[in-house]
DNA sequence: ATCTTATATCGAATTAATTCGATATGTCAA
DNA sequence: TTGACATATCGAATTAATTCGATATAAGAT
């Protein structure tokens, strides 16, 4: 249980804008208009939203969401999909199960 | 879900000497010395440790120690017993699996 | 009553997080 | 190749967290 810090997650977790994020990426169609507006038909990124979508809904800066989103990238909640000059963000399912199961075995 | 705060309990589990606490009340009789040795025969805190022996194993200050038991105990993360001029502290465990929960079901 | 010991609280210094606007970078379109 | 747009990074201001030593409070022992 090492490859995941989690004193970075638990750090990133603890911003009610953050967590926001993480919890309307569950569901992107159901929080994001416009879902991959921006992709052709043939590309599909899975649960990813952009970041401009993201902004809007979070009503901070452009550079503190980006900024956000990329402390929530390094802690592996979040992975990021370029295409063409957008990024997509979506969860990073697997520390978040990892988490879980780290709060259950050893905190 | 909302008896807990969340961002309380993220933040006070974001730092490595409080996430340490909470691993060591895991296992009292393996972490500290000297259990509960202040406290008559007939009296016992089923996995509670007091400041001082806490403080001694953070080597922290005093009051940063019996500050950060307090963020903890504020959170929900722990309760405190008090006996005589001892304070035990001891996880609080229906908080713990209220936070696994939480991050299964809302995260 | 006084002294000691355990813990809590206060005030302050230092360090880290939040947040912004400005600017840089990278990509697409004309 | 220039312009427009999306995102990232930089530098700085403000606010919050960390941590300490000093002091307060509270209980037990003399």
């Amino acid at each position: 249980m090492d490859n995941l810090n989690v004193l970075d997650i638990f750090k990133a977790l603890s911003n009610e804008t953050r967590l926001n994020i993480l919890r309307w990426l569950r569901e992107p169609e159901k929080n994001f208009p416009a879902q991959q507006a921006h992709l052709p038909k043939e590309v599909s990124i899975e649960g990813g939203v952009c970041v401009g979508d993201i902004q809007e809904k979070v009503n901070l800066s452009q550079s503190t969401v980006s900024h956000y989103l990329s402390l929530m990238q390094k802690a592996g909640l979040l992975e990021a999909v370029r295409y063409g000059q957008w990024t997509y963000y979506r969860r990073n399912e697997e520390t978040l199960a990892k988490i879980t199961k780290f709060i259950n075995e050893e905190i």
